[in-house]
DNA sequence: TTAATCACG
DNA sequence: ACGTACGTGATTAAC
């Protein structure tokens, strides 16, 4: 039965590593819990992976085992255990027995072998196993269908030995384990070994001899005259240690594979001792919490048409999609409560009803929903133009709290203390299962939702309102999705002959340089691979790897950079990756983003996404279309007007984020160089490399840009150093340069990250928030970066509430000037429209300045505009 | 599904 | 000494 997942747990090793690995955790009676704690975390992330049917824990059971027989100080001198672990072993079997799972502990034996027994019973039917220890020795098990995980540094952090990666590691066979320990004893369990032998001389003899008994039989040939006598001294003791260290497998078990068969957790029980030793998070998290507290019932009635006297002047309303690319999805239907009667109409039926539709249309109808931007969306669509949308649940929770990525009506409820909602991916299932339920479920899902949003709208505005954030959320984000959805609905026309023509010219570019590549490096390989490229590279050519990644040679595009002198190939590879990457996201990736009833694309914006307050656009993504590169500039000339006879009109904002800087920071220097419309990037070289405005050059221009950006990412030398490829100590000496002629930005920093510190969270200009928890950890890496962080969100965030309120401001005035022009797209620090042409001079004057009058900063804003017959003319 | 790479601001 | 620039999304290879 190949579908079968055994998994076989080390209870005593993967406890002390738990242990060992965690701060002395305790719940509010004092009790420890870490070992449990770090356990269960283990536990539920291997469940999650590896899906098993079957699963015991192991344990020790006594003091004394058969192999104290054979060796009487077998694990002598042991330390005694903590009694803060001794304590925590009830728990851990309480824990266990609640999640389902076997436990099984033989007198005279220890857990080691009841895994290696169970292990190879399974393997007489090759059913897969997998056995999970903090004890290295029990590698020695691995085989083609047994993988061994072994516990890394922490608890959840696993290395998984199958054959050949202990064959990578050691160069040994897994059954060779057991002669490496023989020969090199191991200090923990008090095996003695051969005095003098350590790992890398056992190795070297076993790749010579295979085994201790094989060595033995050719000790002679063994080189170095000590080595050979401490072996001859050591036969018995070395022969004894090997059978110490070998893991029986035919252990007297009562055990057999179908007691030890998986059937799922008994949550309640499960949940109850997480409470009583205080797992706050794992609460926090689970599913089963919903899943839990959600039985109770949801009072519904299906209507297959709507009856207007129960539209009333209030309601929730949600439109239950069955895909969140909404432009596409199929609508499954509605749900609306007005918080006593739930009702759900299924599929378009709604639509077809002309009171519905008025209803939808009618502004003093307030609706309440979970994403206004689609609801909007959908119903255009149904030629419906929604109004009195009066909350948005998804945006008011992301403004609560961006970093929660809570996207679905249950997460949400979780947050906030509402669980009577399932997730779907409860009701749908996921990936290749993934299906519409029977109509009542259906129906009971979604009107659940309608009502979660009923009772979550007034726990959501007064915390809005506490933390001052109502008008951003009601003023800013909530007016912002509509403008958002018309863009999207709107979309940008695509000119799809010209994306079809430029892919022919890659096509035939990407064949010869995949040829040349090809000869040059002598043989045929994927140049898409970077594993195969690595091979090539740093082991063919024997050209130096200059960074490594987690799986091997990096050959990212600032590796290959510096190996350009080296070798003809490296500057092949580089146009390969530019071109291949043009053809295949741009050209192909647009191309099938094309609708073909209008030959648009339309893009979705996330706005509840980016944990800085920016919007990201996807299916596809148009705020990463190629700019810095002639070659793929010209992508852009295919973004034309919807009609022909009119312009693409686009307009920035120059060096928003160091302008924020200046009026956040109130930096005296830098407020003063954007009054006097000073190139900032001149300006900071002349103050860093102190010269005068006509003395600075290309390459000091450049190293201040490079300066000015590492600012406003929170600035660290080594940052810097690298992407000035200089040294990380002249780095330094720039940065401080720059915060002694801007001494104002260096408070400012400062100030931000005390402020995280304080208050948990830093602000934008218009009183967004981004939580750091991390800046008072005692790791250096998530403390650094929470710190990066706070300097940065500021700056990012509030550049973004500037340009949402530009686009707001833009809306209402096309608007008001009647005018036909469209706003398509958003970038960041951009805005593109479309217009005929007899609004272009109207364009010229009010752009610019609705843009630079959004918000008032201390320095002035400057907007830059262009236009022409495509996106690549507006330059 | 994850990691590597590269496109943008 | 630690090991990083901030924020995103799409494609590809290789499990």
């Amino acid at each position: 039965m190949s579908s079968e997942k055994i998994l076989l747990l080390d209870g005593n090793s993967l406890a002390y590593r738990a242990f060992f690995a965690l701060p002395l955790l305790t719940n509010e009676h004092g009790i420890h819990t870490n070992a449990v704690y770090g356990f269960t975390m283990m536990l539920q992330k291997i469940m999650d992976e590896e899906n098993p049917t079957h699963m015991l824990v192991a344990f020790d059971a006594g003091k004394t085992t058969f192999r104290h027989s054979t060796f009487g100080e077998y694990k002598g001198g042991r330390q005694k255990t903590p009694p803060e672990l001794s304590e925590q072993f009830p728990y851990l079997r309480k824990l266990i027995d609640a999640y389902g799972i076997k436990r099984y502990e033989l007198e005279m034996y220890e857990a080691d072998d009841i895994i290696g027994t169970l292990s190879r019973q399974a393997e007489t039917t090759g059913q897969q196993v997998v056995i999970v220890s903090g004890d290295k020795d029990l590698t020695q098990l691995a085989t083609d269908s047994t993988t061994v995980y072994i516990t890394r540094k922490g608890i959840t952090d696993i290395e998984k030995y199958t054959p050949e990666h202990v064959q990578e590691k050691y160069g040994l066979t897994p059954l060779q384990i057991i002669d490496m320990k023989g020969l090199m004893g191991d200090a923990s369990d008090n095996i003695p070994g051969v005095p003098g032998v350590g790992e890398k001389t056992a190795i070297k003899l076993l790749k010579e001899h295979g085994s201790v008994e094989n060595l033995y039989k050719a000790l002679d040939s063994v080189s170095g005259a000590k080595l050979k006598e401490k072996l001859v001294a050591n036969e018995e003791q070395a022969k004894m240690s090997k059978v110490l260290a070998t893991i029986e497998t035919n252990a007297p078990i009562e055990v057999s594979l179908e007691d030890i068969t998986y059937s799922g957790p008994n949550m309640d029980e499960v949940i109850s001792i997480w409470k009583e030793l205080s797992f706050k998070t794992l609460l926090e998290k689970t599913e089963y919490v919903a899943e839990e507290q959600s039985t109770t019932e949801t009072k519904f009635e299906i209507v297959k048409e709507i009856d207007f006297t129960l539209l009333k002047d209030e309601m929730s309303l949600h439109l239950e999609l069955y895909d969140e690319q909404y432009h596409t999805a199929d609508l499954l239907g509605i749900a609306l409560s007005d918080g006593e009667q739930s009702y759900f109409v299924p599929g378009e039926a709604a639509f077809h009803s002309k009171e519905f539709c008025t209803w939808l249309e009618d502004e003093s109808k307030t609706k309440y929903v979970v994403d206004s931007k689609a609801t909007q969306a959908v119903s255009r669509k149904h030629g419906v133009s929604i109004s009195g949308v009066e909350f948005d649940l998804t945006l008011a929770a992301y403004i609560d709290n961006a970093s929660l990525s809570a996207d679905d009506v249950a997460t949400i409820g979780k947050e906030y203390g509402y669980f009577n909602v399932l997730s779907n991916e409860q009701i749908y299932g996921k990936g290749a299962k993934k299906s519409v339920p029977e109509e009542e479920k259906l129906a009971e899902h979604a009107t659940r939702k309608a009502l979660a949003i009923w009772h979550l709208k007034p726990i959501l505005e007064k915390k809005l309102k506490e933390n001052e954030q109502f008008k951003l959320y009601k003023e800013l984000e909530l007016p912002l999705a509509s403008i958002l959805g018309t863009m999207e609905s709107d979309g940008v026309k695509v000119d799809k002959q010209v994306l079809v023509e430029m892919g022919h010219d890659l096509e035939i570019k990407l064949q010869q340089i995949e040829k040349d590549i090809h000869a040059l490096a002598g043989e045929a390989f994927n140049i898409n691979s970077p594993k195969q490229l690595g091979v090539i590279l740093f082991e063919k050519l024997g050209l130096p790897p200059i960074k490594k990644t987690k799986t091997g040679y990096s050959t990212a595009a600032d590796v290959l950079e510096k190996l350009a002198n080296e070798h003809e190939i490296i500057e092949q590879i580089l146009q390969y990756r530019q071109l291949g990457k043009l053809n295949s996201t741009y050209i192909e990736g647009l191309l099938k983003e094309i609708h073909t009833d209008d030959g648009k694309i339309h893009t979705r914006y996330q706005q509840a996404l980016t944990t800085t307050g920016r919007l990201s656009s996807v299916n596809p993504n148009l705020q990463n279309i190629p700019i810095r590169i002639e070659e793929g500039r010209k992508i852009r000339k295919a973004f034309v007007p919807s009609n022909p006879e009119w312009v693409m009109f686009a307009a920035d904002y120059s060096q928003i984020e160091l302008r924020v800087l200046a009026h956040m920071s109130e930096d005296d220097n830098l407020i003063e160089a954007f009054n006097n419309n000073m190139d900032i990037h001149t300006k900071t070289a002349m103050d860093v490399f102190h010269v005068g405005a006509d003395e600075v050059d290309s390459n000091m221009r450049r190293a201040a840009k490079a300066v000015n950006f590492g600012i406003v990412y929170g600035i660290s030398d080594y940052g810097l150093s690298q992407s000035l490829d200089i040294t990380r100590k002249e780095a330094a000496v720039f940065i401080d340069k720059y915060l002694k002629s801007f001494p104002g930005v260096k408070e400012y920093m400062d100030e931000s990250i005390q402020t995280a510190k304080q208050k948990g969270f830093v602000t934008t200009i218009l009183n967004r928030r981004r939580y750091l928890p991390e800046i008072t950890s005692s790791n250096f890496n998530l403390r650094s970066f929470a710190e990066r962080t706070a300097m940065n969100t500021p700056i990012q965030g509030s550049a973004a509430d500037i340009i949402k309120k530009a686009m707001i401001d833009m809306a209402e005035r096309l608007e008001k000037e009647n005018m036909q022009t469209k706003m398509l797209l958003q970038v960041h620090d951009e805005l593109i429209f479309e217009a005929p042409p007899e609004e272009i001079a109207l364009l010229e004057k009010i752009v610019p300045e609705v843009m630079e009058s959004a918000i008032k900063l201390n320095v002035p804003l400057k907007v830059e505009y262009a236009y022409g017959s495509s996106w690549y003319d507006t330059k």
